[in-house]
DNA sequence: CTGCATTGAATGAATATTCAATCAACGCGT
DNA sequence: ACGCGTTGATTGAATATTCATTCAATGCAG
């Protein structure tokens, strides 16, 4: 029910417990159906407990998607050996792998639902501007290294980590919004992207 | 305030005016806001009469869903004159030109939290698996044409046709989920790949 | 007159939030 | 060690509001 509720469960806090709460109902239910008492479902202690921690439902969820984001970014920010061919092939490795675990999918669904929610919530848009802004510098430092060290070509770094971060947010939604996702595809394609762009001959 | 709007405004039947004010509703207050209340702030008419033409919210509006992505393809699927190179080009410019109408922007604000409820709304899945399929068979007429014509290098239709498509998703997230979207770098970039892996020299 | 569109008011369930009351731990002066 | 006040955690019940839905009644065109 839980798995892949990346709010560890043992010897945890009030805090950490509401957040795992949050998490479950979140992928039980979506965002469009997510309440307070859904929360409480998964949530062992009592319902007004939350208010005792929190201000009400609004400031809950944004504290809940501030931690959602860092989890994301830890993640993905890791020590990367290897020369940067290695490491971006690592990276999308990681973003565009056909098989999915059933843990992770439920961490993406609850991802782009939360991002949706952007589009109208003001606090939410600032939180994944703030994280697109971390990915695609992590993955322009990865090309600006590849330039530097002869392997890829004198490409604008930025761009580049601009359209492989557009396409990482693509595959997201599509991996939890299709029945038929063509990640597959998309991985395939990223490798001829690369040999065809960006490696030097 | 109704700008962007796709369903007409002037003579138009109750079913229409339904469509309509759905779609300011949607626009104005988002999806995790939209009730049959806000709704009938848009609708001239009663909002009873919404139950007469409809089972109830959920029936409203996947059938509103339905319409959405016929406007959709139907603003996509004309006759597009020219080779291969420029009905790829104009389609590019299309989904990710850095300028973008004010109208357009609420278009593609509903369309992006459609999106989202797919991923826990099996009839939702299924309307936007079926759009997809139908823009990457398109895509991939384009470029399978401009294999046979000559421009394009031998690249699998299919798989470029969904990376492209993927892209396209990602920059309509990107657009209205971030305060800072990168729709140029991605247009450049999308210019630099076709150069680099699909024109034959 | 008859069937369809339309309305306004009403209903009951869902939902977020509040509140008064325990409970458990802790510091502190004696 | 013993009372004692303070503080924060926790609870169950209550409240006020929002929301989807229903329904009986009215208008209206053929």
């Amino acid at each position: 029910m839980s798995a892949g509720n990346p709010f560890p469960e043992d010897a945890e806090d009030t805090q950490t417990a509401i957040m795992r709460a949050t998490f479950d109902a979140l992928v039980e239910y979506g965002y469009a159906g997510l309440t307070i008492d859904r929360i409480d479902e998964f949530f062992p202690k009592s319902k007004s407990l939350l208010y005792h921690h929190y201000d009400g439902k609004d400031d809950l969820l944004v504290d809940f998607l501030s931690r959602m984001i860092d989890d994301y970014e830890a993640e993905i920010d890791c020590e990367t050996p290897g020369d940067a061919r290695e490491r971006l092939d690592r990276w999308l490795d990681a973003i565009a792998r056909p098989e999915l675990a059933e843990e992770d999918r439920g961490f993406i669904r609850a991802l782009v639902e939360l991002r949706a929610q952007a589009a109208h919530d003001e606090r939410y848009r600032e939180h994944f501007t703030r994280s697109d802004r971390f990915f695609r510098g992590w993955l322009a430092d990865i090309i600006a290294d590849g330039i530097e060290e002869g392997v890829f070509r004198e490409v604008d770094p930025e761009q580049v980590a601009a359209t492989i971060h557009t396409i990482a947010g693509g595959v997201m939604t599509d991996r939890v919004t299709s029945d038929d996702p063509q990640v597959a595809d998309v991985r395939a394609e990223l490798d001829a992207y690369v040999e065809a762009r960006l490696l030097a001959d």
